[in-house]
DNA sequence: GTGAAAGCGCTAACAC
DNA sequence: GTGTTAGCGCTTTCAC
């Protein structure tokens, strides 16, 4: 473990092989003619040394760490680790690591990563900051000096994005809903500091005014994305005056807070209370009934994520902002019906 | 983005100050006596030139990178996105960033990222193996040449384990459907390569010794860790002749599998097939009705398993391994009913 | 208390 | 085609 024996370096293996340091390096980056003879000796010695490049040195010359970094509030939300683990595959696919830090929806917390990340001298970044246009944390991205792509956030400065298309996907499903003959329809969204929930509320508006009817401002939350919050306020509304109908869950972790309510108020679903949650789950599909979802394919979403950054990497240093649209896609299943009368007050 | 603009160094920082490199470096790492006017005159020239050390450069005079890898099959699973989650706090609080990949049950792909990790120079190492004696694997192991924590596999050489207590668990849970009245129990999980498949197929084997009954074999299966192959087999004992009345599913990602298997078959929990599922989830508790766990706790073993390397890294280099064990405990919720007559034949 | 200089492991420019 | 050397940015001796 200790492994006190020091690795060997490039200066051994050229001692071993007879040869300079210089016809050593030669030979491991075989960018350059060198005698078949030498050649052989250099690749002996390496495999009797055990000898592995230092990834640090090579950095520290060649000023690219081949890493990218991904930062993300909460890498447990079930959407956001299959966006990580299919950039995470693209990524090291064409060698590059990936360092992944969650900034848990905290400035500090984020200021402190992007710091680290800049001393570390990563070579790009994905991430979703917590709010677009506060300075400290728009200077500390630019801090950075990399280039950065950001997921589903309003870009700033130079970065690239990838925009989710959820102010369509929310007129969706408020549309269904209101087809179905809902009125009192509840959304429950994360802060509106940043694109996510900002879509989301318009998008609900649009519905409304599409169809000519007045939204009821009460019915719309946002504060942030968490399941905690997204029970705190089913709880309020369906036990409150007027309750809704139907309800939006409007962030990908929040569909458990709005169930773990529902059961709470001893509600059924479709019965009682209609809901629509934010992406497909394993929740969503063995639930019963199973729920209906505005889903987002956050697999395809890492994969075209990391391919972004990688092609800005490789050969568009100097193109402008590029911003790749995603949409939605409505999985319609059963925990919508029609509003129950006696609950239509 | 491109940011041209090359970062300050320490050089820089010095000429600004009117210092030399030496006194610069002195007060950037503020651990020897400055004389208190070119202290300040130092950290003035750092805050105007926006100056951050390069985090590479010292890796190269320091030997150590301040970087922890984890290696995990598939991040996407709950259970391990906790266990990730938590570990990255720790890490990170500690000053550490942390390195991620997935080596999807792939030996080349476990091969391949221990010897990216080998030549980035990490400074230690959190991961579950997928064969605790594979030669090859035993050897990259050793080749990363760091104090090495391991997920729940049993320990070679001298890395450090953290151990689960599946057995106790998985006979637990038999022992619960044996009290029921249930006799063909079907317990599928993953490789036998692996301590997490044997100690549940021994747990198994242990209740039914205890209360004197045979095994049998056929309701046994184990391959690997998906929810697709719990889909398989459980369709495939399900519908086939002498079918379980009660389905243990052995693997944090296969419920859904299980689950998705008896909706096809169109049985339902708990009249028709008693079901148990391997670590709390949203899906487990919200499901209709509610499943019984073997629980872990991912997030308590995240923690545990970053502290236990920063401890070994911070001042225990010499200790001998250590294990640290974590017991599981049987959340009863309502998947589990007696056998059906009809269905005992 | 401060400056000068060596050296971490590597790549690439430069001579030969 | 090969060897020698400078230098990436930093920390830490070693003199003074």
């Amino acid at each position: 473990m200790g492994d006190r024996v020091p690795k060997p370096t490039i200066k051994d293996v050229a001692r071993a092989a007879g040869v300079s340091l210089g016809t050593a390096s030669r030979v491991i980056n075989s960018n350059a003619t060198v005698n078949p003879k030498l050649r052989v000796k250099v690749l002996e010695a390496i495999s009797i040394l055990g000898y592995s490049p230092n990834a640090v040195a090579q950095s520290m010359r060649l000023k690219t760490t081949q890493a990218i970094a991904i930062i993300i509030r909460d890498i447990t939300v079930p959407g956001f680790s299959h966006f990580i683990k299919s950039a995470q595959e693209i990524l090291y696919d064409a060698g590059y690591v990936l360092m992944l830090a969650a900034s848990e929806d905290s400035k500090d917390r984020e200021l402190g990563i992007l710091n680290s990340l800049a001393r570390r001298r990563i070579d790009g970044l994905i991430m979703s900051t917590m709010s677009e246009n506060d300075e400290d944390l728009v200077a500390a991205r630019e801090e950075v000096g990399v280039p950065i792509v950001l997921l589903d956030r309003e870009p700033t400065g130079t970065a690239d994005a990838i925009i989710l298309g959820y102010r369509e996907g929310t007129q969706q499903a408020v549309e269904y809903l209101l087809n179905l003959g809902h009125a009192r329809i509840a959304l429950i969204t994360g802060s509106l500091e940043t694109r996510p929930g900002r879509e989301r509320f318009l998008g609900y508006e649009d519905a409304f005014a599409a169809a000519g009817l007045a939204v009821d401002r009460r019915l719309m939350r946002a504060r942030n994305f968490t399941p905690e919050y997204a029970f705190v306020e089913s709880t309020a509304m369906l036990n409150g005056r007027d309750p809704p109908t139907a309800i939006i869950a409007g962030g990908v972790a929040m569909l458990p807070g709005v169930m773990r309510a529902i059961a709470a108020s001893n509600l059924r679903i479709p019965a009682d209370i209609s809901v629509i949650g934010s992406i497909n789950s394993e929740l969503s599909e063995l639930a019963t009934p199973p729920i209906t979802v505005v889903n987002v394919d956050y697999r395809a979403i890492g994969i075209e994520a990391a391919r972004l950054l990688l092609d800005r990497l490789d050969n568009a240093l100097e193109d402008p902002p590029r911003r790749l649209k995603f949409g939605t896609s409505l999985i319609i299943r059963q925990s919508c019906a029609p509003p129950t009368a006696s609950r239509l007050r």
